[in-house]
DNA sequence: AAATCGGGGAA
DNA sequence: TTCCCAGATTT
């Protein structure tokens, strides 16, 4: 039988329920493929709820804030998911009218969108013949017709992208891409697929070659950079204490965290505020300093892994721009921070 | 072409 | 621990 029907009847038998499956509006499909990027089904569904619930249309995005985004993305990582889809809904309403792209080539103009989820949206909301390549999709035709070459490779993301728009079922790409995505998610798992009750098992060559866990093949390794934090969580009399927004280029972009000291090493609070601008009300009298954890706290990203001091300053009173304790979780924090916050209990 | 950008779940 | 997740963008 022909793949792409193998495929497609597959996924209608296993198809599962998602909040977004069967939807065809492209905004919620377009919500939906940004929150999944590099997520997992599980972690991303409850943040989907939460921005359909707050966000019904593409104008209720536009109109709020960017803080309140990423306070509502607070969790999910890579921040600038949310800050292009707060910016592609702006450009959405302002420069569009609010009426969504409809083709694969105008989607890739909106930000945050790339060849995968302008595919993925042109093909499941309009129906236009273009295929999805995700790390589902990489997987199971990498084994399938045995592919040595790196899915991370120039070479790979080409003939990858080309195989599945060869295989692809021109007359329903809808099903089709989401067929071998969730075939990857469901039977062509990563680790101990299910290929006894697999319906391409007796075509795949992983499998008859015995290479299964050997495919898809991704090269490289990024080594990790380790990191001091040292954050100074002021407190005044008054129940106030210090945020900053992070700027530039870094992680974090736009999210809030005490006054930070990035060190090389482990250092004491003199070497802290010796070179910091922040001597001025740190060192004053009626100040007390505290080393929250001896134990440095470890935050691990996938590319470096952060060690983090909580240092108490207790102080008469703050210069400017103090925040009440008690609004302290109206800001959009790293997972780092909030679990401070969360242990703290100012 | 390679680096960067988060956080969590599973083995 | 290590790998991977409905990737995109910058360097």
């Amino acid at each position: 039988m022909k793949f792409s029907k193998t495929l497609i009847n597959w996924y209608l038998e296993n198809k599962r329920d998602l909040p977004w499956r069967s939807e065809k509006d492209a905004y919620y499909i377009w919500l939906s493929e940004i929150i999944l990027q590099q997520t997992r089904i599980e972690q991303g569904k409850p943040y989907y709820l939460k921005f359909v619930d707050r966000f019904p249309s593409v104008f209720d995005l536009a109109a709020a804030s960017e803080e309140e985004v990423l306070k509502l993305w607070q969790g999910l990582g890579y921040y600038s998911r949310a800050r292009n889809l707060h910016a592609s809904a702006k450009y959405i309403v302002n420069e569009l009218k609010g009426i969504f792209p409809e083709t694969y080539k105008d989607l890739l103009q909106l930000k945050g969108v790339g060849d995968y989820t302008a595919s993925a949206i042109a093909s499941i909301c309009y129906e236009e013949p273009v295929a999805v390549v995700d790390g589902n999709v990489y997987r199971v035709l990498s084994r399938i017709f045995g592919i040595s070459t790196p899915i991370n490779s120039t070479e790979g993301i080409k003939e990858f992208k080309i195989l599945a728009q060869k295989l692809l079922d021109k007359t329903n790409p809808s099903d089709f891409n989401q067929g071998l995505m969730e075939f990857g998610a469901l039977q062509c798992k990563p680790q101990l697929p299910e290929c006894p009750t697999c319906p391409f098992s007796g075509n795949c060559i992983a499998y008859k070659e015995q290479r299964i866990a050997q495919l898809p093949i991704k090269l490289r390794k990024q080594k990790i950079r380790k990191r001091h934090f040292n954050y100074l969580v002021f407190i005044s009399e008054d129940k106030e204490t210090l945020l900053k927004q992070r700027k530039g280029k870094g992680i974090w972009q736009g999210l809030y965290e005490f006054p930070l000291v990035e060190t090389s090493g482990e250092t004491s609070f003199e070497n802290l505020v010796k070179e910091e601008e922040y001597q001025s009300y740190s060192t004053s009298e009626n100040t007390s300093v505290a080393l929250f954890n001896e134990l440095p706290v470890v935050h691990k990203l996938s590319h470096q892994h952060i060690f983090t001091r909580f240092w108490i300053v207790n102080c008469r009173e703050l210069p400017q721009g103090g925040v009440p304790l008690e609004k302290i979780n109206e800001f959009p924090v790293p997972v780092l921070i909030d679990k401070f916050i969360e242990s703290y209990c100012f």
